[in-house]
DNA sequence: TATTGTTATACTCTATAACTATA
DNA sequence: TATAGTTATAGAGTATAACAATA
């Protein structure tokens, strides 16, 4: 890369410099996807900290939760439910079912199926998590009064379930 | 894989089969995280759709917004206020260079940074990248009261700020 | 013919280590 | 010695195409 050498005349230099930054961000600031993503991104981080030594991941966690209270699902409906792409949840299930917490059974109805259950490991694992994620949340939103997570979540979910 | 052949006995079979699949999704819908992230990705898919012809993704965008509003900002302050990672910049800041949207000009009193300036292509890159995200974003939020888009905001806010 | 589950694979995004040039 | 920018690279996440088995 060469770097320019002649200067255009008039061009303000020096860029930001004042308080924190004094990086002006108010239109993204002002974008709801921008304040989601780095939501989302924010309490992500939270949740493989928080749940590390339970070797789960908010993707695994949902599928294990989804199990945990829809015995007999199948990968077709969490797919559908959590809108992910059928070849992506193979893995997860696959390494949840070697880790001893998911058992596949024949479905009773359709032979192309698998119904979907927690063993006794599973429902002790996704009870820890459940724990675990509940307060690591309320750590990561202790900002935020009971009314106020309520009503966030009331809005998230106006937008998603459109 | 081998199908199992002894079905445990008394195990619930088949699954949930209510109404919209009948899957119950309470306590996933009770996170905030799940919600932020389901949020998340639904509004930057919206995004890629509706910028796609503009070639501008929501990580692009922010750079190139950044640096309309922050004449002379430097890559450093970028990865800061975006919270990402150095080298992950660098591609970024190229492709735009190469579009012919930035400029990087010598740092005035760094010797070892660039100062980043928009194009008056890039100005008018961003011009339409702005309004066509608002326009994108009140279509995906039609179902919410300007005040409660503005309570969202705040709220999310107070989260990933905090 | 359509659907469930699966494999293979490619593409994107993100994270880390190490290097250079300068402060 | 520390920092700004860069390169190379590895890992995770996500997408499509194609296939076997069953509806």
């Amino acid at each position: 890369m060469t770097r320019a050498v002649a200067m255009p005349e008039g061009a303000p230099l020096g860029g930001p410099t004042g308080p924190n930054g004094g990086v002006r961000t108010d239109f993204l600031h002002g974008l709801l996807g921008y304040n989601a993503r780095r939501t989302s991104l924010h309490l992500v981080a939270c949740f493989v900290r928080d749940l590390a030594d339970l070797q789960l991941k908010p993707v695994g966690f949902s599928v294990l939760c989804l199990v945990g209270h829809n015995p007999g699902i199948t990968s077709r409906q969490l797919c559908q439910t959590l809108d992910i792409q059928a070849p992506n949840l193979v893995g997860l299930v696959s390494a949840l079912t070697e880790r001893g917490c998911l058992q596949r059974q024949p479905h009773p109805t359709d032979g192309r199926a698998w119904g979907l259950h927690l063993t006794p490991a599973g429902e002790s694992l996704l009870a820890q998590a459940e724990t675990r994620i509940l307060a690591s949340e309320q750590q990561a939103c202790a900002g935020l009064s009971p009314a106020e997570q309520a009503t966030l979540q009331q809005l998230l979910q106006k937008i998603y379930l459109a």
